[in-house]
DNA sequence: CGCTTAATTGATCAGGGTCAATCGTGGTGG
DNA sequence: CCACCACGATTGACCCTGATCAATTAAGCG
């Protein structure tokens, strides 16, 4: 499942060949003709919380954050959105998250209704559409198992072994997301994640040549920590 | 690894009449003659980490939770289901999860391969089947955000507000599950759990005739503590 | 080259975990 | 019927991890 790196600027003839990514969908992707290709600069704003639900989003490349902001101010970032991954699929009216651009990216944006309406005559794409609820619900699950784990250290292990998984190279990769980022999603601050970060390379367990760039020294001790 | 307690299987007549209960299906029920209708006894292991998952489950009554076992010996529980809720629905081979019964329950379960054969022909089916990922996929995300709440006052109070909202009396109801349980479902021990209620009690926020029973006595104020 | 913002590091504090004792309730057997 | 036990829940004392506050360093960028 290995995700191509990031290439410069995708124009609409290389859309076809990344439908290639879909998990499950090598022959059929009906889909295809409803999307809308939009370039997102990095920090900006892609849907609100609050919004209506009418278009779904699936990432071509950069890094999408879907978030919830909190009434005493926090934020929590529910989940990270690479090349591939869908985001912005919903059941209700309106949206419970909202969605910013982590880097630069380009993204699908394909309409509710409409693909509800394809829906009704072609089973594929219905079952399209449960692949991706199927694969929203494993990564939100997976998760709150991170949230649930005790120690910091736990944490940020898993999430650089989990961010690695998506990155081309498995040993030396570039952090999308700003030390914030990373403790919005973990349930810890900057502070935190900046220490603990310092403390791997202190042991010898990663190297950072620079903030946002993470070279693994010793996947096997991460994986302990990550339980 | 033991499952599926055989016991006196009710008939197929109380069978119908439970139907009713199902969310949001008051006129199409195609599953419903393909389940087997279960009885599991308080504490009983439904499935396993590591089972097939050739089966699904719905809840008819009682309470029944879904979780995992991590490496270090602690419980981490990902969901809480009753009546009308579908768990052990996945994407894998093999469950990542398991379920066992918090209180004596009724299950209905359905053959995942049974159930895939009829939703070729019906497209009802796959929508319904779309419909238990998407509730599933909701369900996780509220969970992750309780989980990333910060004080403990917090997430039991969510807590409490969130099982309210399934019983019938909203001010005064029986919580099926014990505060080991609370604790694993919210990144908790039971201590803090338990002293948290306590709190919570000498507040006049909540009474707790026994250890069970709750009463919510200002529900305004739960509501500020969950934010 | 200074300005701004992100990241790191340090010092202190508090929320919740841990360990341990006590209470309460329900079940069992004399 | 009551004494006894077992188990869950509660409460208390103490400690440790990670949050908070604050200062310093590093990295962009006009």
């Amino acid at each position: 499942m290995t995700h191509l790196a990031t290439s410069p600027t995708p124009p609409a003839a290389s859309l076809k060949a990344r439908t290639a990514w879909m998990a499950g969908l090598s022959t059929q992707e009906p889909l295809r003709t409803l999307g809308t290709v939009i370039e997102i600069g990095e920090g900006r704003e892609i849907f609100a919380e609050g919004d209506d639900c009418d278009l779904f989003f699936k990432v071509v490349s950069g890094v999408v954050r879907t978030c919830k902001f909190l009434n005493d101010g926090r934020r929590q970032i529910e989940a990270f959105h690479v090349a591939g991954d869908v985001f912005g699929f919903e059941l209700g009216e309106e949206r419970l998250l909202c969605a910013e651009a982590v880097s630069d990216c380009t993204v699908i944006s394909y309409r509710r209704r409409g693909v509800e309406t394809l829906a009704l005559n072609d089973q594929s794409v219905t079952r399209q559409l449960f692949q991706y609820a199927m694969q929203g619900l494993a990564r939100a699950q997976e998760h709150s198992l991170l949230l649930g784990r005790r120690g910091a250290a736990e944490k940020v292990a898993a999430f650089l072994l989990g961010w690695a998984a998506h990155s081309p190279d498995r040993q030396v990769f570039s952090l999308a997301m700003s030390r914030q980022d990373i403790g919005d999603y973990l349930g810890l601050t900057i502070e935190t994640v900046s220490r603990t970060l310092s403390q791997f390379e202190r042991d010898g367990v990663i190297a950072l040549p620079n903030a946002r760039q993470v070279r693994l020294k010793n996947v096997e001790m991460l994986e302990d920590l990550a339980a």
